[in-house]
Order: C-alpha cells, then structure tokens, then sequence
DNA sequence: ATCCTTGCAAAGCATTTGCAGTCAC
DNA sequence: GTGACTGCAAATGCTTTGCAAGGAT
C-alpha cells in the first residue's frame, strides 16, 4: 500500500456537490459560467458516461446557443479541476466521468457503454495480486500512485 | 472464475512465433502479406507499444514504399487475428501491443510512456476483490468476459 | 477595467475509405 | 483467375484553435 492510493480510498464524497464546483473552478484558476455549471450539472445527473456530443445535446436543451466547442472547454476545465476524468477507448470518442473518488468500471463490448461499478475502492488489491509488486517496481524506479480496473463483458440479450 | 477467462490465464505463450502470423491470418480469412509480416515483426520485437506512426517509421525501413494507410490496415488485421491488441489513451494516438496473452500494464503519467507487468495474469482477482461480483452482475444481465488493469504512476527522476 | 470565456468557423490530428493497379492463393 | 491487398489521395470523425464580441470578478 502507499499514501497516494491510500488517500484515494478513503475519499467518501463521489459525485461532487453543486457549490464545489465554484471551489474547485476557483482552485483551477477557472471562472464560473453558466455553460460550465449546465455541463457539470448534466454530467453529475447522468449514470452514463456520455461523449461531448451526448453532453452538447443534453445542455442545448437549457442553453440553446451553446456551441460544441464551448461543451468541449468545458468538459476539459472540469478536468483540469478535477470534478472530471476523461475515458478514453480504442472506438468513438472520449466519455466523461464526474465521479472524481477511486471506483472502477464495466464496459460493454458490443456498445461502449461504461458504467461504474458499485463495488468499493480495494486500495490493497495490488497486494492481493503480488505483495511485492509495488515495491518491486518502486526498486525498479516506476513509483506507482494509483490503478485502474475495467471489466468487460456485455449485456445479455 | 468463468470460463472466458479461464482460458485466458492458461495461454503460456505472450509474444507469438512467426508461423503463428499465417495461422492467425488464416483463421480470421485474411492474407499473408509482406506489409502485414513486416509490421507483425516490428510489433514482436520492440518492448514499447507503438503507435501506427511509430510502426510507420519503423517498417519504412525495410519497405520504403509501404503507406500509412496499409499500416494501419495491417495492424487491423493483426488485431482481427488476435495477434495483437489496441490501447487507446486520453490523448495521442492508439497504441498496439502485441503480445496476445492477457497481461497487465504500467503507465506513466508524464510520458504516457506504456509498459508490460511481468506479474503473471490472476484470473482469480475480480473475485478476490469482491467474490459474488461476477454473479451478482449476471444476474443484473452483465456476462463479464474479461478484465483489464493498469498500473499508473511515474518513473522516479 | 481587466482578463477569461463564448461562439463561430477554420484548422488539426488520427484514422478510414474509395478506387485502380497489383499480389497472394 | 479470382478475390483480397496495396498505395495514393480524399474524406471522415473527433477535437482543438484563432479571434472578435460578450461576460465574470
């Protein structure tokens, strides 16, 4: 085990509340807009983890003017304040995560889909695998600070 | 454990051999071609996962006339025959590895830099993470195939 | 008032496609 | 000989950028 993933598990919150938007905005150096709160509101609302395009069609229902690009700034300045994590797959385009605490992913061969999976964080499940990995590789001069699981598989017919 | 990936973890060999290629390509009805053994060979010989650009530059120099465009035709007919996988990013370009036994990755997240784990596959992990998972996502009419993990973090300076 | 952000259009990068000529079987 | 593959160039899909007008602090 190490502090950084560590640090990870014990994150209770998910979905960030809507006044820490303007907090980590701030933190970022980033401005609150309107098109910014609508896109982290779709994002926060949603189960899914929807592309740009999914989220511009979402939050032109409320903000019909708002261009795609502007949806992709957005998406991008709630990354970088880290309210956001960008998947990205070998086909289609990125989707976006708002949950920012550790949890892991299914994903859906056949359609793409990603959802989260409600099994909790296990910050020792690299020590199941090999108690000596993390230390190994540090010695090797690879520090590592956090992992990702993805299941895959699809949904029955 | 489910079948699927049962026989995953009992696939001994990582890197296949050469006259494994007109095997694959067969299998999957397609042809042996100079350009797809070429590539195939540069693929087997690095430890990097290059991306389509890099191969480019790479088997350009045994066939200076070969085009990008048949690079990556032939790197999707690798995948096709299950000589080699896609690992998309975030950013940047796909990345293809070619050693088709399930096997974990380390990433670093300042050079993007993707590397194999020597770590032998555990077919058993999800199930050390939470036993009745794979069941319990059945049930919910998710047939989990396969998993991938990612270790991330940085080479120490 | 200042500087950031928006929206538009244009550019950019990675990848795919259409097609005539060529090659593998 | 037949059907698949190559190489070229053009097209596509996703994403980013440049810039003038508008908005947040």
């Amino acid at each position: 085990m190490f502090d950084g993933m560590r640090r990870l598990a014990e994150k209770t919150e998910g979905v960030a509340e809507p006044g820490e938007l303007r907090r980590a905005l701030d933190e970022a150096g980033l401005r609150l807009t309107r098109q910014r709160a609508a896109v982290f509101d779709y994002l926060r609302s949603v189960e899914s983890h929807p592309s740009a395009e999914e989220v511009y069609a979402a939050v032109r229902r409320d903000i019909p003017h708002i261009s795609l690009a502007t949806v992709y700034k957005a998406l991008e300045a709630l990354v970088e304040s880290h309210l956001a994590a960008k998947l990205a797959y070998a086909d289609g385009p990125a989707r976006y995560d708002c949950r920012c605490d550790a949890h892991y992913h299914i994903r859906c061969l056949k359609t793409g889909q990603v959802r989260d999976l409600p099994t909790a964080f296990d910050a020792e499940l690299l020590d199941k695998l090999d108690p000596t990995l993390i230390d190994s590789l540090r010695q090797q001069g690879f520090q590592v600070t956090d992992y990702r699981l993805e299941l895959l598989g699809h949904f029955a017919d």
